[in-house]
RNA sequence: CGCGGGGUGGAGCAGUUCGGUAGCUCGCCGGGCUCAUAACCCGGAGGUCACAGGUUCAAAUCCUGUCCCCGCAACCA
């Protein structure tokens, strides 16, 4: 299997403990809106998602739940995470979990090869220790206090007690080895971190130097086994990390696995731009001293703002994906984060804009002018989608515009514009809207000698919007695919040529839209906004 | 001088790479249409593009400085 064509999306995997909030879905969303797209250009793809879930702060949750941190793990990502999926109508391929045993393998086998080659060495890990945390502590976490019994020392926020310095024995990864390598690769493919403003952050990071990484821990047992010290268990980023190629076959020692991992990588990542870090410096460092590939891209996404700040569980900002879908529906969600915030920028949400944008651009806009086009083939035409006569300026004018917008979304998407691909698809439908109202069908239909040219007019408009629901199969697979079957279309929207969109022709018999494609939402359930 | 992002009509945002009519969605005012989800189309009001200098025939866009907001600083998408 040749090694072109193929495209490997990742999300980051979920942190267990995490609560699923419109921030993970926003991710979930727009890896999946890169992955459909790709598939409907023919290419062979993998959207891989998953759970994170070892780590202390997983086994104190879970001894405080009386559980054991695999029934707890198990628990959350059955009533969680895999809800979450179908919340957001996510078409993923694969779906690793950290406990699964095809990755505990996985990296143990990986930390084997890097400690064969000399890439780690037993060190001393010297930090901040909260006795009631039982956890080192950063020290932009430790207060300082400027009165009191405690003047002048550190103090655990949580305890108020002053914390201890204590040393551990640790595993090192050798990463500031490869500082220049890194360096090298960002200035030799610039596409390699996007967007250009988490690149230059990742830059200058990687300019003022790296250190090597502490990569494993021998304070709490939930996590892998360092494979030649049974006393210390993975870190758990070095663990996550490796969820990528564990989930594709590395590892396996069968031919089936190695041509598995072949096809597949390297990844095009996924992730916010907070850990933009993990992903573009540690992991192709990781990468880099295996002997792999480097990811074939790292994009970091913005942040979603709420009420003008970052969303934070402190804060109690989050929002729960269900929270819109139940009154929007899975591909207003999608739609509207992807469209309404540029890609790659952070973005506000509010309950608001989403609304107004709901009504404004689905209902009255796309949604609006299906149904009018195939009420009115229904009423003219019984259904069937007349013939394209020879077309006019006007006819012309949509006909490129469907062909510009085919081109326009498909650029866009390779450059990670999501938002910007749909906009080319919201101007087709505004000329579209303006076209019909220009040549009022309903007058044409009122005189006989102007059936041809009704025809026409219908012909176009019913092509402009096959061509909207093949570019837009994408972001609203479920709309979409009402759309194609209303339209008289073969097939499955989702299995048509988005490269060649404005290429298709109706020839069949419409049915009409009822309920809409996006039936207004008059009162808006704000539930706890 | 730790690093990075941002300040654009009432709200939320594009535009700044490669200077040249300030654009989009919502809201507001007026008109048109009646195929359609009280939807659609056209027109209009509203902006010293944070502030101050500079370069230029021309600056939201380039340069210098200032103010303010936000994120990151090695486990929150």
């Amino acid at each position: 299997m040749p090694a072109a064509n193929t495209y490997f999306q990742t999300t980051p995997i979920f942190y267990v403990n995490d609560v699923p909030h419109i921030g993970h879905a926003y991710t979930e969303v727009a890896a999946d809106v890169l992955a459909r797209w790709h598939r409907q250009r023919g290419e062979d793809v993998w959207l891989l998602t998953g759970t994170d879930e070892h780590g202390q702060k997983i086994q104190r949750t879970a001894a405080a739940n009386g559980a054991t941190p695999r029934a707890w793990a198990d628990r959350l990502v059955e009533e969680a995470w895999k809800p979450l999926l179908t919340t957001l109508n996510i078409a993923n391929d694969d779906f690793i979990r950290t406990t699964d045993q095809r990755h505990v393998e996985a990296v143990g086998k990986f930390l084997q090869h890097l400690y064969d080659l000399g890439h780690i060495y037993a060190g001393e890990f010297e930090g901040y220790y909260c006795v009631g945390c039982e956890e080192y502590k950063r020290v932009g976490d430790l207060d300082s206090p400027e009165s009191g019994e405690f003047i002048g020392r550190l103090l655990c926020p949580i305890h108020g007690r002053p914390v201890e310095v204590l040393k551990e024995q640790n595993y090192f990864f050798r990463m500031s080895a490869f500082q220049q390598q890194l360096l090298d690769l960002y200035e030799s493919r610039p596409d390699f971190v996007q967007p250009a403003s988490v690149r230059n952050e990742i830059v200058q990071f990687v300019r003022h130097g790296l250190e090597d990484l502490s990569i494993s821990r021998s304070s709490f047992d939930w996590g892998i086994r360092v494979p030649w010290d049974e006393s210390h268990v993975v870190y758990v980023w070095f663990d996550a990390l490796l969820n990528y190629i564990s989930a594709i076959g590395y590892g396996i020692d069968t031919d089936e696995a190695r041509a598995e991992f072949a096809r597949r990588w390297p990844a095009v990542h996924l992730v916010g731009k907070d850990i933009a870090r993990f992903h573009a410096v540690i992991w192709p460092a990781m990468l880099l001293a295996a002997g792999l590939e480097v990811p074939r891209t790292v994009f970091g996404h913005g942040w979603l703002l709420v009420g003008g700040e970052k969303m934070s569980k402190s804060k109690l900002t989050g929002i729960a994906p269900s929270q819109i879908t139940d009154v929007f529906g899975s591909d207003a969600f999608r739609y509207y984060f992807l469209s309404a915030i540029a890609f790659g920028q952070d973005g506000s949400f509010s309950w608001e804009d989403l609304s107004a944008r709901y009504q404004a651009e689905l209902a009255n806009g796309l949604g609006n002018l299906a149904s009018r086009v195939i009420a009115m083939v229904g009423k003219y035409f019984d259904g069937v989608v007349p013939p394209l006569g020879e077309p006019e300026r006007g006819d012309e004018f949509i006909l490129d515009g469907a062909r510009q917008a085919t081109v326009d979304a498909n650029a866009a998407i390779d450059r990670f514009e999501i938002d910007d691909a749909i906009d080319a698809t919201k101007r087709l439908v505004v000329a579209l809207n303006g076209y019909i109202t220009d040549e009022a069908p309903w007058v044409l239909a009122k005189d006989p000698a102007q059936r041809e040219r009704l025809g026409t007019v219908l012909a176009v408009a019913v092509h402009g919007l096959g061509t909207l629901a093949i570019l837009l199969a994408p972001v609203i697979p479920q709309a979409a695919a009402r759309l194609w079957t209303a339209l008289g279309g073969e097939g499955e929207v989702a299995d048509q040529d988005i490269t060649t969109a404005s290429t298709w022709v109706g020839t069949g018999t419409t049915t009409l839209l009822d309920p809409p494609l996006f039936p207004r939402v008059e009162s808006l359930e704000q539930a706890d906004g």
